[in-house]
DNA sequence: CGACTACTTGAAATATTTCAAAGTGAGTGG
DNA sequence: CCACTCACTTTGAAATATTTCAAGTAGTCG
């Protein structure tokens, strides 16, 4: 059942940027129509991961960076003791890679969590490109400065909110990226495990189950294995940051 | 005693990247001395700042990056429900400001933790003279890179750490810097409250001040208020990420 | 000098982790 | 197609690090 998966990328190959279904929240969005097709020429599309293959390894030398096409990538670099830290995860329409720009090398390493496709950008033609098309160049400040706000939401999370504030804002994190590509914003498919949930949000994975559970037993969310439902946005919202959008106490 | 530091800035106001001692770790190591004047000529020397001055607000338009020629900066964010979390601090010859590349606004606050002197860069000035100097626009791309660094540092620090790890986290951090700069690595005054390095490291004030007692009775460090002296370095960096140097458990 | 803020220290409270074990599910090979 | 294994997930109980609360001390600024 996940093999036949293979048909997608292999037809996804010849798409151009024109007419891929995620050209609105991807990085075409920074090149006007008549422009598109110097920013396709450069594209490669030959890139169809099985599930736990590596996209790039921390280390690496930074060429490219990726644009998510279909499945999940998990970002993650190790610690000087050998502990795995889970730094993020692309989903479609999402670019990564960026982290090794200034340093011509990855820091992290990306790995792919499902059968995914993702578009090779090199960065020198990328570079080139960017000096005729101003806005592309000022699209990558944009990409960068969008990770390290990214990592900004996660410094802050990490060290004031608590395990159920935690899962909720991943939750409702998902949800919106979810809604940016017009699917559902309520019922989805998580395609991390417990384990990288855990990793990622600072927690140990006994911690995650539990409170997946808690939420269910709350009538929050229903969540049965890897499929999640928000059931109760509004309350989510409230257990994510402190206060729902109404109850909020307006200084 | 601290009101006579007017004089520097009111100094320093005239100097030019070619005279300044922090010439090597600042801005212009991108720069050829050729190229350095024109450099020099977009900069602005004119901020002198008080403790507990602003250099900018979250949400302030984004115009300039900034360069720290004396004193201490410290930057943070506030979270939907008010409290603050700090995300770094920048010693002289450090760069901050970059998180508003993106967006055109600042997604941090920069406060002076004592008085400081920053140089501040236009950025659309920097932007064109990026398109004649190419090592300087790529140099961007690297202090962007930089923070994304730095950031996903704290994030592992914040998410596996221990209290007494991320304390010598940060005096490492400190030291090396100071290093950079030629002082003393061993022996300095931390600029920031106890309040600032708890909020830094996610943890409360009262273990902050915990860690440093018991560190000081293991004979690492010595602390007395804000000054603080490295006993034992090797020892320390122990602590901070599980193994010594000689020690680690290479596997 | 007094008031205030910053820092330290102790004891109790608590959230999360760790340890342990059982349940579930997916993929493999007979 | 079933049975088996391995990895993932869930759940409980005990252990633990850190926080919170409370109070005292020290340092700083007007």
């Amino acid at each position: 059942m996940s093999d036949n998966e293979q048909r997608i990328p292999a037809r996804a190959a010849n798409v151009s940027c024109n007419d891929c279904s995620l050209n609105p929240i991807c990085l075409p969005v920074a090149v006007k129509s008549q422009q598109l097709d110097e920013l396709d020429n450069i594209i490669k599309r030959s890139k169809p991961m099985k599930k736990g293959e590596h996209l790039f390894r921390a280390s690496d030398p930074f060429r490219s960076i990726f644009a998510v096409r279909s499945g999940t990538i998990k970002t993650y670099s190790v610690t000087e003791d050998g502990e795995e830290q889970v730094t993020g995860f692309y989903l479609p329409g999402e670019i990564l890679g960026v982290d090794g720009i200034g340093t011509n090398a990855h820091s992290n390493s990306a790995k792919s969590l499902e059968t995914s496709a993702v578009c090779e950008i090199p960065f020198d033609k990328l570079e080139e490109l960017s000096v005729a098309i101003p806005s592309l160049q000022h699209h990558f400040f944009k990409l960068m400065s969008q990770e390290i706000q990214a990592d900004q939401q996660l410094i802050m999370l990490l060290s004031k909110k608590s395990a159920e504030e935690r899962i909720a804002s991943l939750l409702l994190s998902i949800s919106t990226r979810h809604q940016k590509r017009g699917l559902s914003s309520t019922a989805f498919r998580l395609p991390m495990s417990r384990n990288d949930i855990g990793n990622f949000l600072g927690l140990a994975v006994e911690t995650v189950s539990r409170v997946f559970t808690r939420l269910q037993k709350q009538g929050v969310i229903a969540v049965e294995g890897k499929e999640v439902e928000i059931l109760d946005k509004q309350q989510l919202c409230h257990i994510s940051n402190g206060m729902p959008a109404d109850e909020a106490q307006t200084a």
